[in-house]
DNA sequence: TTGAAAGCGCTAACAA
DNA sequence: TTGTTAGCGCTTTCAA
């Protein structure tokens, strides 16, 4: 033990000490290697022995990819982001990969930050970000790339696509509103729309148009907490006062519509108005909210989502693959149910 | 544009292309590389022209160390944490580095990932998890490998360390309960104590002991909103009617512990009883809870733990760090204020 | 400032 | 089943 603390061992070292070549040593850690016991045993007696491990960057080089798979999420210090990036990610690694992850909030950082990641020779990339340059995920194309969008819009024609039923859901949400008695609907949405927001709020106002009603449309700055709160605190009383059914395009949104709704301006929730959200995030049940909402699953969303990745990886030459998921209505408090 | 469309550019076509050595190429995307200018312009106008992008495994694998660093993270869905991870991610990509992320709850399962990960090459590592196998500090000792741990103990003499300093924290949890007027303090902690929870109760209790006061003691099956909003309905109702000032362990606990006094048990907060958090999430602040609690400064926190690490990785010989962090009390709603 | 040549540590044909 | 050999794509001395 005089020294030898210092370089990592290599598979050579391996090798003698194990009395093998160094194929053997290779052979011995690769999954379906055709090795004989005795051999195997040898090997991996002297690489404890050695504390080797096989160098990932040189097994990528070797075989033109990494392990490495691209998560590329923003606002992940959000309720619902955080889970689908925890479930992406445990998704991942249960099936052998490694997520890199990049956060990032403006478009142009991502670019920069995918193209880093493309020097990785990354195995596929999930995309969940409301920000994908268009001219990016060509990019990835060219390079035949697999790529997988998570409820967001098929800007190009490559890479499949996993979304919430978001048509079906905002017709949903107005159903299940106009169902429980409301007659004066309202639809609060952010000002920067994103694909799932747009795709629900604009269902939303369609299946109400349907029935005769034209909702009234409020605005938040953003879809936070904060901006939601604000927006309703700043919506004009009179028109407010005639909603008794709101939509959110999120529940983050909702539950800031819901506090500003109750605490800043009195009403009475769902006797006066009722809420709607849409997602159900965890916060959604907490006691003090209660919350109705439309509730979108993202368990099984991460196990389609890599499991559209790993067929692509299988097999680039698929066509592009939309998988819809369903969405189910979580009726809370907020809403009012007769039976 | 007949073909040409299938495997990556490497250094070599750049080369040819710009009709210079591979050295060039390679200096070009060197940042000190000395080159001069006019090589320069040739040799990024080929890249560009055949798409051509380093690749970073080759490169790790002759510079012997990747730009990736592990990020290690448990609960990741959980406020406090994600809100950590998107800071210590963006820190990380701000200065160069590629955070790849391992997410998982079981202690045995973050130790086969984290081997998995030391096969990278991995410039260091951060651990935020609860579950920091003690061999595995160990690994990384030996392969003088850079590591931070944030909010953890020092089970071994290896790594640096970013903590709360918990030790005051509970001092001053128990000095806002009491100069607000309680009397009879109460602690509410989960039954499987991480550091962070540990340090912070037990200073509590300590401090309150000073006083002369022995504050009750609450269990929660572990911390998560739920179980601290169980706990509190389990507690022994005559136990709890005596007491009138409410230290949770973390912010995500008090929520829940708030909607049980509240809702499920009738209690006046804060007038019967007083309620403090620790951590200051984002919910904290949310209108229908309005808590008061204990601040961690978790953006200066990122910051000084990738600091910590550059460090470290710059001069592997310096000596164990600790940095201890300041607290700060917001006093909410769920405390009493004279002034 | 530039190019030639020698690896970084591994896997995969191929031959034995 | 095993070993030999030839790269994977890059950086980096070393000379020029």
């Amino acid at each position: 033990m005089a020294k030898s603390a210092n370089r990592n061992p290599t598979s050579f070292d391996v090798a003698r000490l194990a009395g093998v070549s160094r194929s053997a040593v290779s052979r011995a850690f690769t999954p379906g290697g055709t090795i004989s016991p005795e051999t195997r045993e040898k090997v991996t007696k002297a690489a404890s022995e050695l504390g080797y491990r096989v160098n990932s960057l040189a097994r990528g080089l070797q075989q033109r990819h990494s392990g490495i798979v691209g998560l590329v999420a923003s606002r992940l210090d959000t309720p619902l982001r955080s889970r689908q990036v925890r479930l992406l990610s445990e998704a991942l690694i249960r099936e052998g990969f490694k997520p890199m992850l990049i956060t990032a909030e403006r478009p142009d950082d991502v670019s920069t930050l995918i193209e880093s990641l493309l020097g990785y020779r990354i195995a596929g990339m999930i995309l969940t970000s409301d920000s994908p340059t268009r001219a990016l995920i060509e990019d990835c194309k060219r390079l035949g790339l697999p790529v997988v969008l998570v409820n967001r819009a098929g800007v190009t024609n490559w890479g499949d696509r996993v979304v919430a039923d978001n048509e079906t859901g905002g017709q949903l949400a107005a159903k299940v509103l106009i169902d429980s008695g409301a007659m004066h609907l309202g639809c609060l949405v952010p000002k920067r729309k994103t694909y799932s927001v747009s795709g629900r709020s604009d269902a939303f106002l369609e299946a109400a148009a349907q029935l005769g009603i034209l909702p009234e449309v409020f605005y938040a700055e953003d879809q936070s907490y904060d901006d939601a709160r604000a927006g309703i605190n700043a919506a004009d009383r009179a028109i407010l006062n005639r909603v008794d059914g709101l939509f959110c395009a999120t529940d983050l949104m909702a539950l800031g519509a819901l506090d500003a709704l109750r605490l800043d301006l009195g009403m009475a929730v769902p006797d006066q108005i009722q809420v709607l959200g849409f997602d159900d995030i965890e916060q959604a049940s907490w006691a003090s909210y209660n919350l109705s909402t439309i509730r979108q699953d993202i368990v099984s969303q991460a196990e389609i989502v890599v499991r559209l990745l790993i067929e692509r990886i299988a097999d680039g030459t698929l066509v592009n693959r939309v998988e819809r998921q369903p969405l189910t209505p979580v009726l809370r408090g907020t809403t009012r149910h007769d039976g």
